[in-house]
RNA sequence: GCCGACGUAGCUCAACGGCAGAGCAGCGGUUUUGUAAACCGCCGGUUGUGGGUUCGAUUCCCUCCGUCGGCUCCA
């Protein structure tokens, strides 16, 4: 769930919001859920239930916590329901009478969202009723409960009520609802195929990577994953050095006083590893940018330096909250690809330009388009709103120049300066936000950063933050997860297995093998005393993207009998043209091979 | 950090108050094979940790560690 959906959650009763039809349907199929939870449970107080994305939850602050054999119970209740055909019913109060009937039926949390909504007398209290059941609603909703699609309840988990922290922990039921059983189906063949991808069990299954307790939250690279990393690594340097980009690294350990000039001292210390020596404070760095600033200081810049491109990929500690950590979505220890460009007020339009144009470089080798969103001034933010109409307006304009379609999502940039944010979607349709552009007018002030102007004047620089792939840690995760481990052959572990039908092949196995390496191919030969199908099984199970069968017929040729893990196979290719042909799809970074 | 669930061999799982088991993997041997699993044998465990209840704990209770689903956070 993207933050987003939380907030649209958070504002479901106050916003008349869902008018799509399905959407009708999962905030009904939450009534529906809620009355059968009040069945079972009489003394259940209500939260909120709204219609999310591909489904519905409602909230609940319940006696005992919820089982399995509760959810099921609750989906039988609410098919006794759906099969009694019972309509939904509209009908409003006034305030007082609202709150007296909530309070008399002890829904307290429902008299709670009435108190906050807005006192004009404009202000409808609208209710709906189906059988016995009513509830505080906007609506709309269907007819009524006959109407509802085929559904299904997904899961429990705890959340705060309105989302505080600070507020008593409900229960909330997950559950999801469509209009077919056919598009039913084939979400939980989403969620199944989503569990089956899941790039922890990937990661140990194709050997990439590792997590142990004695260190959480932070992976350890296997040499396939780390064959995987400096892939990834060298493909976004190149991007980078095309771009005009040259690569500094910075230290780990940073006294307090620069985190202190950075803010984070302040703002951050939560999330930092703060280390004591003798005499003084140090933090493990969450971020980059502070000690990029110090580089620039290093010398008196002048117009002419700017802009002056700098490519970070140091290694960053932030101590993620336990609850927050996610495999390799959220580690404690990560590496960004990280860009700060330091150049002047005038530049930032064309650096921005070129960020977005880095973006889509950099992404296409994967075969993603990624989507650009502006994300606008929040409601607790620094600076003044002319300030807030030029930042926002300049990223808009390299957006235009970029000649990128982009949504807006108001109220959702840093309390310090607007950002674009970038999202791409996976095989499996999923979300996911990776890259962040920003302008960034704070830190050149902290650090009190200055260039000379053509005229002998001092200006201040902006600086402008990305990471493309975001964390290579996340981009490995999602990347994964999107391909199932069928990495295109440009980044696989091994690109090429070469398998010998018997021992008498392995000295020609082994002139193949060489013949690749020499080509620049990552190719390993199974010479495990196995039958030839049991190899070939083997390397489906790993992705290998190309196996080469050896035997008598081949090494007699000087040929190969290829088969990509996609099945598809042909014989006594000469050697010397497949691996010619290999060797540059390899280097051209094409997407290939590819299931259909 | 909070709510809930989970933790048994390298992996996937079984046993659920009474001798801890299977498949795969690994190792040894046999087999030398033409496109998704050859055959035989062997090894493998202080049931995450510490404590409690019990004649007896993998099983029940508590602590801690870790993981998972969410919430919160993601300057």
């Amino acid at each position: 769930m993207d933050g987003d959906e939380v907030r649209s959650a958070a504002s479901d009763l106050l916003d008349a919001g869902a008018h799509e039809p399905l959407d009708a349907m999962r905030h009904s199929a939450a009534h529906v859920m809620a009355a059968t939870v009040l069945e079972l449970f009489p003394e259940a107080r209500l939260g909120i239930g709204p219609a999310i994305r591909d489904g519905f939850y409602y909230d609940f602050d319940l006696p005992r916590p919820l089982t399995p054999a509760d959810l099921e119970s609750i989906e039988k209740g609410m098919q006794a329901q759906v099969a009694a055909d019972l309509p939904f019913e509209r009908y409003e109060q006034d305030r007082d009478t609202a709150v007296g009937e909530l309070e008399a039926a002890n829904q307290g949390l429902k008299v709670e969202i009435i108190r906050d909504l807005p006192a004009d007398d404009a202000t409808v209290i609208s209710f709906y009723r189906h059988g016995s059941f009513t509830d505080l609603c906007r609506g709309p909703h269907v007819a009524s409960t006959g109407k509802l699609g085929p559904f299904k309840l997904l899961n429990t988990a705890g959340a705060y009520w309105r989302g505080d922290e600070t507020r008593p922990m409900l229960q909330r039921i997950y559950g999801t609802v469509w209009d077919t059983q056919d598009a039913l189906d084939q979400h939980l063949w989403r969620l199944e195929e989503a569990k089956k991808r899941d790039h922890r069990k990937l990661g140990r299954d194709l050997d990439l990577f590792s997590f142990h307790p004695e260190s959480p939250a932070a992976p350890f690279w296997h040499p396939k994953g780390m064959v995987l990393w400096r892939e990834l690594e060298r493909w976004s340097l190149e991007v980078r050095q095309d771009g005009g980009f040259d690569e500094v690294r910075t230290p780990a350990v940073v006294r307090r006083e620069l985190w202190e000039t950075s803010g984070h001292w302040d703002l951050y210390q939560d999330n930092m590893f703060v280390l004591d020596d003798s005499d003084h404070q140090s933090g493990l760095k969450p971020m980059n940018c502070p000690e990029s600033m110090l580089i620039y200081k290093t010398q008196l810049r002048s117009y002419r330096d700017l802009p002056m491109r700098l490519a970070d990929y140091s290694w960053l500690f932030r101590r993620e909250r336990t609850g927050a950590l996610a495999g390799m979505f959220r580690v404690r220890q990560l590496t960004q690809d990280d860009s700060h460009v330091l150049c002047r007020d005038d530049q930032v339009i064309d650096e921005v330009n070129l960020a977005l144009t880095l973006v889509r470089r950099q992404y296409a080798p994967f075969g993603f388009q990624p989507r650009f969103k502006l994300a606008t001034r929040p409601a607790k933010k620094l600076g003044t709103d002319e300030f807030w109409d030029m930042a926002e307006g300049k990223l808009a304009e390299a957006l235009k120049a970029a000649d990128t379609p982009y949504e807006i999502d108001a109220g959702g940039g840093a309390f310090y300066a607007p950002k674009i944010d970038v999202f791409l979607d996976d095989a499996l349709g999923r979300e996911w936000q990776m890259a962040t552009i920003q302008a960034d007018y704070q830190l050149p002030q902290r650090f009190d950063l200055e260039y000379r102007t053509a005229e002998g004047g001092f200006e201040r620089p902006v600086v402008i933050h990305y990471a493309i792939y975001g964390s290579f840690e996340r981009w490995i995760g999602v990347i994964t997860e999107h391909f199932a481990g069928a990495f295109p052959a440009w980044l696989a572990p091994v690109q090429a297995l070469v398998i010998p039908i018997a021992d008498r092949h392995l000295e020609y196995a082994a002139e193949v093998q060489a013949a690749l390496r020499q080509a620049g191919v990552r190719a390993e030969v199974d010479d495990r005393s196995e039958r030839m199908q049991a190899k070939v099984r083997d390397a489906q199970g790993q992705q290998v993207p190309v196996m080469l069968v050896v035997g008598d017929r081949d090494a007699e040729a000087r040929a190969v009998s290829p088969r990509l893990r996609t099945g598809e196979q042909s014989q006594g290719v000469p050697l010397d043209e497949f691996v010619t042909e290999l060797a540059g799809r390899i280097q051209r970074r094409e997407l290939w091979p590819l299931a259909e």
